[in-house]
DNA sequence: TCCTGTGAACTTGTTCACAGCT
DNA sequence: AGCTGTGAACAAGTTCACAGGA
């Protein structure tokens, strides 16, 4: 489904609310207000109950929202109501903390396929998860993977960003420092870790 | 110094006008128009220019700006003219891969401190930096740290926020997936890989 | 009474377009 | 001619404030 004219900013915020709510359905918490819930994500709960309105009236007057059917209904709306096959491009450092790391699975993602062009990593395993040569990067089109996240050093990101498109791929996480150029109809999410704390020193 | 009414979002910029003018800075560039910039950076030239125009006219009409008076005059608006001393605090798979990432350094970090809570991991090494315990995460105040980056698990990163911020740390790259309650002075910047990638699907 | 859903007001950020300097 | 710096127009996002349902 897709719907007429969400802001970004509210597609952006739509995971704050899911983790929110995945840790309220551990608590076994039925419903949970507007108020409440901005709490949890650190916002203004009109925020929350505009962004949410863009997808119908699922609230409760008087009550708040139910928290397992909100949760539910974020995930179909993010698309992560079935497993997302992602590609991990770079078995560094980086990208061996993310393969192994738990967070991803829990919303949704599989690291199917893991690549990397050193020859020492080429046939190692991180965690159930194959290393396959970067020259074999195309296969993904077979698996029919979406997401790609990219943890290569910046010289091999732009190539592998053409490779990933060219097979299939319509989101990307990009982890290494530099722009990439993709088609209008991928979506990429740059995230440059050094760049975020540069930002902090001018407030202190 | 301290600027009146910079918008958030121009700081927010300015990382990434660095970034490409250090790339520029290699490649012996002298000068850059604001256009040519904003190819690099992927933004419009009007925003770089009014950005920029925020902390006086050091651009030369028909020319340009000067690629190293900018840098460097970025370089001081950020802070980043000296050596900002940072904490890690969790030496898993992420902090060790932050640790060992170059990037930080180029932009003015230096990670002289790295705790973390495992009996295994304290006393070993992270390049020249020795892991010490979390227990005594308290004597950062001696080396006057502002800057800090929690790499731990959720569950944790609330306690030592607390112990960071009362003891001088003023800016936090907050690597857990939780949001931390920080006194207003203190900035802090959240980013959760997972929550990054789950905006994705939808636009597919 | 409590809390949602939403128009309207407001705030913030972006883009346009051009005068004026080099 | 080329490019900056900037007011003015525009767009996006946030907050307010309240009618009305549970």
């Amino acid at each position: 489904m897709r719907y007429q004219k969400v802001p970004d900013e509210t597609i952006r915020r739509l995971p704050r609310y899911l983790r929110a709510l995945l840790f309220l359905q551990q608590r076994k918490t039925e419903s949970i207000s507007s108020q409440k819930l901005a709490e949890y994500v650190q916002l203004n709960s009109a925020v929350i109950r505009k962004d949410l309105s863009h997808f119908g009236a699922f609230g409760k007057r008087g009550t708040g929202y139910n928290v397992s059917l909100l949760s539910k209904t974020i995930r179909d709306i993010l698309k992560l109501n079935k497993p997302q096959k992602t590609v991990l491009v770079g078995a560094g450092r980086l990208g061996t903390a993310i393969a192994s790391f738990p967070g991803f699975k829990r919303y949704g993602f599989d690291i199917t396929a893991i690549y990397d062009n050193s020859k020492a990593k080429i046939g190692g395993k991180i965690g159930d998860t194959t290393i396959k040569s970067t020259s074999r990067l195309a296969d993904i089109r077979r698996s029919e993977i979406k997401m790609a996240i990219i943890a290569t050093p910046p010289d091999a990101a732009q190539e592998t960003a053409d490779i990933l498109v060219e097979n299939g791929v319509t989101g990307i996480l990009n982890l290494s420092s530099c722009y990439l150029k993709v088609p209008k109809r991928v979506k990429v999410r740059t995230i440059d870790l050094a760049m975020e704390l540069s930002m902090l020193p001018y407030y202190s």
